[in-house]
DNA sequence: CTAATTAGTGGACAATATCAACCATAATTT
DNA sequence: AAATTATGGTTGATATTGTCCACTAATTAG
């Protein structure tokens, strides 16, 4: 049974793939988190003071499901959540030390499954394959 | 909230926006499926009378998963299943009369994605995307 | 033949995604 | 200023997808 190689299954198969090997990698690690934990964590640690809908705009996700991971991460003790002074509604997401500490483990674990993703790929083909995915990237969100 | 070029977040949001778009397509369509109907429609489509275990093998799925979508579809007529004669443990798995005019429309949704896609994207570049990104998933897949 | 594998099922549950209604605040209109 | 509309966030309900485990029936290996 070989595997045609359409773009589709190529997209299907490397999401699939990455989140099982990014999610054993976690695992590995004994952290208590699943994707979407990692997911956002890495946003807020990117992204220091952002918001839960600019998180939720940015990455298309529905802003209901960001509220509730949220709301876990904190309960987790995290992040924190602070009320955005220029507007009382919306609140600014930030790690504290917990979450700065644990985040240093969460990218070592995936350092690991990038550094396999990536083996023997040069830097060249690297950054062509990033390249080209942003530009699939921009077809797909003005869609 | 600039969108760095990781290659974890290029995967994780082509993915995303991937399935978005498919899952918009096939409703434009008035499909009634989901996207695992889908994907597994064209695995049987491409790969007749392949086993259920041959898909959750080649896909990395749970083949628990696998038997209750092949079980929807049957159910929905557009599949059927006969017993393997060199073993009758394992039933292969085909498309129907139905389940071939249902392709061949799901075939036109996605296409329109395919075609949003790989705007502006040459050929050349497409393979050059194709390839890499298989090389990925070897690397994956042994891991 | 007995033991170990393999194909498929079913149950239970976790994780992810979607949709709509809702509250409080902010921005805009009149 | 009052009324309207838009926005950030929350909650509930539900669908979809993914994982783990135990189990049956059939096959293969020793």
């Amino acid at each position: 049974m070989k595997n045609e190689t359409d773009i589709r299954q190529v997209l299907w198969q490397l999401a699939f793939q990455f989140k099982v090997s990014t999610k054993r990698a976690v695992r590995d690690y004994d952290l208590p988190l699943n994707g979407m934990h990692v997911r956002l964590l890495q946003m807020i640690h990117r992204h220091p003071d952002c918001t839960a809908q600019q998180i939720a705009s940015v990455t298309g996700r529905d802003k209901a499901q960001i509220t509730r991971v949220v709301k876990e991460l904190e309960g987790m003790a995290l992040i924190t959540r602070t009320p955005d002074p220029e507007d009382r509604r919306a609140q600014l997401l930030a790690l504290n030390e917990k979450g700065r500490g644990l985040m240093a483990r969460i990218q070592d674990a995936e350092d690991e499954v990038k550094k396999t993703l990536l083996k023997g790929i040069n830097k060249k083909d690297q950054n062509t394959f990033i390249e080209i995915g942003n530009r699939m990237l921009d077809n797909l969100r003005d869609y």
